[in-house]
DNA sequence: GTGAAAGCGCTAACAA
DNA sequence: TTGTTAGCGCTTTCAC
C-alpha cells in the first residue's frame, strides 16, 4: 500500500467503512469511540500507512506544536547547551522546534521573529545578549507567548524569563578574589548589552562591598575574539591586575595562555576565572576555575514555562532564577 | 489596526476592494498587477499589519519552505557547524529549518524523521555517524527529498550526500607519521558506525601503503568519553606507539595532557593529531596539529544542493566530496 | 458512539 | 489585469 499519491483521512474513512470525524478521534485519542471501530480503524490506518498532515490539523485547529527558538549562532555552546535543553522538552510534550539563527543582529532577530509568527508557532523562546525595543515592541504586539532564556531582560518589560542571575555571579567570584587581597579586573563582551552591563554592575558591587575603590580601567568590555587575548593581557598588566574574570571560556583560556607565556605564574601570581564551566576549562592547564551555570536546565525549565503559558496553565512567577555555582579548579587559590 | 483577531487575506481584499486573488497575486509578488492596485493593496497590508499565514498557505500549495534536519546533538560542535552552514544557506533561499536532535540513537533517528514528513517539509538534512537500514528503508519509501551532510553513507544505497572523504583524510596524516618513521596508533569512536569505519580503513590503507603490518592493538575504536584518557593512554604506551590520530577534538586534547603527564615530550617523544581543527585545538598547549574540515562548507553545499533538489533542478552529482586540509602545529614534527 | 457539514486561510486553475 | 471558485486535509460543533 505504498502510493506516491497521499493518503488523507477520507481514504481512511471510506476503506473502514466510517466517518473522517471518526477516524479523527481515533488519531487524536478522543475516548468517544467503541472499541471495536477504534481497532478497525486502527488497522486500516496500519495498512494504508496514512500519517495526518500535520499541516491541514494546524490550520484546523490553529495549534501547530511547533515552537520558534531564535539563538544567537548554534554554533555557540552556551547557547546550544540551552538549546538543547529546549529540545528535550519540548520533544518530550510533542513539540517541534523551527530553530533561527539572528547572530545577535537586531534586524535579523525580528525579522526571523515575524517569520516564526507567520508560520503560526505557538510560542516562542528567545536567546540572545539584550532585547532591544523594537524586538521588545513586536512581543508586546503579538498574542504569541515569548519567553526568553539565558538573555538579560532587565527591567524592560513584563516579560517571562528563566536566566541565571549574572549580576551576583559576578559579584560572588570578584568578592572572593578581592577578600584575599587580589585586584580582579573584569574582561566582558561589549557594554551596550544588557548581559555584559549587569554583569560590570556585579563586579562594581563587589568592590563596593570590600571597601574599595573601583578603577574603571581594570573593567574591560571587548570583543570575544580570542585573538585579541595577547593585546587584552597587556592592558591588565599594565593596569597591574592580578586576577581577572573573563566571562567567555575561550577567552578565558586564550587569556590564561598568555599570562603563563609571559612568565607568570598561574595561580600563584595571577588568577583567571571562567564563566560557563564548558569543556574548554577542563582541557587546558591549568584547569581554568569556573563559574557554573545550568545551561541545560536553563532551556529545560524555560521550555517547560512555555508550555505552560501555551496551555493557559497558572503560572507562578514569570521571571524565573536559577541558582549559580563556584567550580574550583587551578587557576585560582580559593 | 492592532486586533486580537486575525487578520486575513480576505480582510485585505475587503479593505482594498480588489478580490482575494489579487491581494495573493501582491503578497506573492505576481506581476500581473497593476501597479497602482498593487500600491493600492499594499498600503493596505500596511495598514492592517496583514501577516500571510504560512500554515494555510503550505496546505494549500503544497509547500511549506521548510526543511527538517536531524542532527545527533546540537550540542557538538561538528555538527552545529554543519547546522550554522544549512541554516545561512536555507534564510538565503528562505526556508526555515525544524532541527530535531536524534542522539545518535536508531529509534529516535526514524521516529524524528516520521514526524518531519508529517509536518510536511519540504525536505530534510540527515546528519549522523551512520546510515542503518531502518533509516534507509523509509527514505526510499518516502517521496521527500533527502540529503546526508558530514555522514558516512558508505556504499548502503544510492543517496545524496556531502561529506569529506574520511578515509583518505586519515590515511593522509598516519602516512606522513608512517613516512617519518613513527609508529602511529588510532582512537576513534565505536567502529560498528561507518564513519569510524572508514577512517579505521584509511588508516590500514596508509599502513598497507608504507608496505608497514599493522598492528590491530593500535586501532582503538571507544567512546568518545574524554575522561577515559588516561586509561586509553596507558594502552598507548604499552603497544609502544608514539604517536596518534584522534577523531574527537576534546579527546585529542585530553590524550595530550595525558601523555604530557607522563614525562613524554611532545611532539618530540610523542605525536598527536586531532580531527576537526576546532578552538580547542588552538587553544591546548602545544596547540594541537589536526586535519581541517570544511564544516560550515558540507553544511551549506548540502542545503544547496537540497534546493536543487526540491526545485527540481537538475543536479550533476548526487554524492559531493569537499576537500580536507591538514593544519600542521605544535604537536607533530611535520 | 457516530456522522454531516462548515470552516481554517490560502493557492491555483479557469474565466472574464 | 482581475475575479470566481474549488479545493488543500483536517478539526469541530451540532445533530442524531
Amino acid at each position: 500500500m505504498d502510493n506516491k499519491t497521499t493518503i488523507t483521512i477520507y481514504d481512511v474513512a471510506r476503506e473502514a467503512g466510517v466517518s473522517m470525524a471518526t477516524v479523527s478521534r481515533v488519531v487524536n485519542g478522543n475516548p468517544n469511540v467503541k472499541p471495536s471501530t477504534r481497532k478497525k480503524v486502527s488497522d486500516v490506518i496500519d495498512r494504508l500507512n496514512y500519517r495526518p498532515n500535520a499541516v491541514a490539523r494546524g490550520l484546523a485547529s490553529k495549534k501547530t506544536t511547533t515552537v520558534g527558538v531564535i539563538i544567537p549562532s548554534v554554533t555557540n555552546l552556551f547557547f546550544s547547551s540551552l538549546a538543547r535543553g529546549i529540545d528535550d522538552i519540548a520533544t518530550m510534550y510533542k513539540y517541534n522546534i523551527i530553530l533561527a539563527n539572528s547572530d545577535e543582529n537586531p534586524e535579523k532577530e525580528i525579522a526571523v521573529f515575524q517569520t516564526l509568527l507567520a508560520k503560526q508557532v505557538d510560542g516562542i523562546i528567545f536567546m540572545g545578549y539584550d532585547v532591544n525595543d523594537q524586538i521588545r515592541a513586536e512581543i508586546e504586539r503579538s498574542y504569541t507567548p515569548v519567553v526568553f532564556a539565558g538573555t538579560a531582560t532587565g527591567n524592560k518589560g513584563d516579560f517571562y524569563s528563566v536566566n541565571i542571575d549574572d549580576e551576583s555571579a559576578v559579584k560572588d567570584v570578584a568578592l572572593k578574589l578581592l577578600d584575599m587581597g587580589a585586584k580582579p579586573a573584569i574582561l566582558t563582551g561589549p557594554d551596550h548589552l544588557l548581559s555584559n552591563a549587569e554583569r560590570i554592575k556585579g563586579y562594581k558591587a563587589a568592590y563596593k562591598e570590600a571597601g574599595k575603590e573601583v578603577n574603571e580601567s581594570l573593567i574591560m568590555p571587548t570583543s570575544h575574539n580570542y585573538k585579541s587575548a595577547p593585546a587584552l593581557v597587556d592592558e591588565l598588566l599594565a593596569e597591574k591586575a592580578d586576577s581577572v574574570i573573563v566571562t567567555h571560556d575561550d577567552m578565558a583560556a586564550a587569556v590564561l595562555n598568555e599570562v603563563i607565556i609571559r612568565g607568570l605564574k598561574v595561580p600563584e601570581e595571577f588568577q583567571v576565572i571562567a564563566s560557563h564551566n564548558s569543556v574548554m576549562t577542563e582541557l587546558v592547564r591549568p584547569q581554568l576555575t569556573s563559574i557554573e551555570l545550568p545551561l541545560y536546565d536553563i532551556g529545560a525549565v524555560a521550555m517547560r514555562l512555555l508550555t505552560k503559558i501555551m496551555n493557559s496553565e497558572e503560572v507562578d512567577e514569570k521571571k524565573v532564577i536559577l541558582p549559580h555555582k563556584i567550580k574550583e579548579r587551578g587557576t585560582t587559590r580559593f
